[in-house]
RNA sequence: GCCGCGUUGGUCAAUCGGCUAAGACGCCUCCCUUUCACGGAGGAAUGACGGGUUCGACUCCCGUACGCGGUACCA
């Protein structure tokens, strides 16, 4: 027989429009380590959806597993969702209608559902040792099963309250054994739903086992307190990785068992983020293998003291990277590719989000720096830039940090490209490319620039307009081409072949700073 | 193995049955600039495969292949 359990009914889906629920999402990461890129597109997605609905963005943590604790990675979490703008309206770094956000702290409020779900007979006690789980492993693997698990069949051969006398379940009860709740997933049935962005996927319910929803510790595993959560906290819409998708009927099930289908959220099983490479989901190993950031920020890790660069410290504005973070498995269809956050949450839709994972492409995040580099104000960015001056010793005034960062941000990828482009402007070069000059420099030339400097001590209008033909017209009349001056000119000023327009350099630096340089640069050609 | 989900240039991708298949990144050539970048003009490069359905298929259906994900008292 086939049971059809198919969610939402079109009964319900009318019911729900007619509703209209605030819309309520969440981001539920648990918190083991540094926050990976797919994570803060999740966390993107979620932010979108629930501005440009005028709803609500929840963050939860998800703590279940004691033994995977890590310590600061919750703060770690909340600190990158403030970087990238995408704070959340209720959590646990600011409280809420409907707290406490981290799961462990609301322990004892799982069990009575799972409790409820053995008393209608959708769960069960299960007491099998994880000895005795194994032994049922190695046994079933003997006999050719790839991978066994706790399912319709196997359970009839456990340890259970289904295998059990009621008295001999009461017994072990009471004397305080240790034991599981597992769903007892029903036989032959299809549960069907229809995902947001993948529309409708169905499951055999005889291939899913039966998973534990509250574990011998007392506290839920994913399964139950997913759905426990999402109903207390009245999630409208679930956003996660398609790695969830297998286990979605689970959690339908649980939703209908538990008797909360018509406030069962809307799923969306999101694509990975692929590693550049090659295939498969995109990790922190494949950052340091290929040379790039996978978390959002630094992440110190609490238990080998290793450090993994973020994004963060590597020089991305946090506008840049989210809108790069959007763009990778969604697009509004115009072709536009730079949107503010605003424009986000305004065009943000799930229905054009992409169903195929994206693999990264390290040198498009660089561009997208780039662009935001170059738009983003010549203050600001000198106020960005400034740690690195200082951690040089410099201390520049802001006004003159700000034209030099407006100078030269054209050809930054990185903040602190800056300095690169633009390290003679605060301070002399140590070197020079001599080898670009000397093997065309000529007496004449020589003659050029001391003349040249000496005619400059009386030039007043000290800008690059009026350097530019003063200079020009000189060679002109020393029968020099402009242009085989000009080279020279730039390395005595900075040092090398990089750099502005070399008459917007010189009048940056000032006369008196120019003339020194010439000086300078003219006695290193001749050294 | 089983189950699920995917598959348009090297990468991100548009297309929702009319395609001579957009655009962006990267790459190459040229122009601008005797630095580099920006900018401009070009260029190479794409529908996994096989069957249907249709006047017409990249688009719909079915297979196959390939990839990924899942298959825990982890999330």
């Amino acid at each position: 027989m086939i049971l059809d359990v198919s969610f939402p009914s079109p009964k319900l889906l009318f019911l729900r429009r007619m509703s209209h629920k605030k819309v309520r999402v969440r981001f539920a990461p648990s918190p083991t380590g540094g926050l990976h890129l797919g994570g803060v597109r999740t966390v993107l997605f979620n932010y979108l959806f629930a501005r440009h609905h005028g709803g609500e963005f929840v963050l939860r943590i998800e703590d279940t597993d004691q033994t995977r604790y890590v310590p600061g990675a919750e703060e770690y979490i909340i600190e990158c969702l403030r970087w990238c703008g995408l704070d959340a309206d209720e959590g646990p770094h600011k409280g809420g209608p409907y707290g406490p956000y981290r799961q462990s702290e609301r322990k004892a409020l799982y069990r009575q559902y799972a409790e409820q779900l053995v008393a209608s007979g959708h769960a069960y006690y299960a007491f099998d040792t994880p000895e005795e789980l194994e032994a049922m492993r190695e046994l079933e693997k003997s006999r050719g099963n790839h991978s066994p698990q706790y399912n319709q069949r196997i359970r009839r051969t456990m340890h259970n309250s289904l295998t059990l006398e009621a008295a001999e379940v009461k017994a072990l009860l009471d004397k305080g054994t240790p034991h599981v709740i597992r769903i007892k997933m029903p036989e032959h049935a299809e549960v069907r739903f229809t995902d947001m962005i993948r529309g409708e996927v169905s499951f055999q319910t005889d291939i899913v086992d039966d998973k534990v929803l509250l574990k011998a510790d007392g506290m839920p595993t994913y399964h139950l307190a997913v759905v426990v959560d999402d109903y207390l906290m009245k999630i409208t819409h679930a956003f996660r990785g398609e790695e969830w998708l297998p286990s979605a009927p689970v959690h339908i099930l649980l939703w209908k068992y538990l008797g909360w289908e018509s406030s069962m959220p809307e799923w969306a099983h999101l694509p990975l983020i692929l590693k550049p490479d090659g295939n498969g989901k995109l990790s922190k190993r494949d950052g340091d293998r290929l040379g790039f950031p996978v978390y959002a920020m630094n992440w110190l890790d609490p238990k080998t003291n290793e450090l993994t660069q973020g994004f963060r410290e590597r020089g991305f504005l946090p506008e840049a990277f989210v809108n790069m973070l959007a763009m990778l498995g969604w697009n509004d269809g115009s072709g536009q590719e730079l949107f503010s956050l605003d424009e986000l949450v305004q065009k943000f839709s799930i229905e054009r989000v992409h169903k195929g994972g994206a693999k990264f492409d390290y040198e498009k995040a660089k561009w997208f720096n780039h662009q935001y580099i170059v738009k983003k104000d010549d203050a600001a960015l000198a106020t960005l830039f400034q740690p690195v001056l200082e951690e040089k010793g410099l201390h520049p005034d802001p006004a003159y940090t700000a034209r030099i960062a407006g100078l030269v941000k054209e050809r930054c990828h990185f903040v602190n490209e800056i300095w690169d482009h633009g390290f003679f402007f605060f301070t002399r070069p140590e070197k020079y490319d001599t080898d670009a000059v000397k093997p065309k420099w000529t007496a004449e030339k020589q003659a050029f620039f001391e003349t040249w400097t000496a005619a400059l001590n009386d030039l007043e209008d000290f800008t690059f307009h009026t350097l530019e033909e003063h200079f020009k017209q000189l060679a002109v009349e020393k029968n020099i081409k402009p242009g085989e001056l000009q080279l020279p000119f730039r390395i005595m000023l900075c040092g090398g072949k990089f750099g502005p327009p070399v008459f917007v350099i010189a009048e940056t630096l000032g006369k008196k700073e120019t003339l020194e340089r010439i000086k300078l640069g003219l006695a290193a050609i001749q050294a």
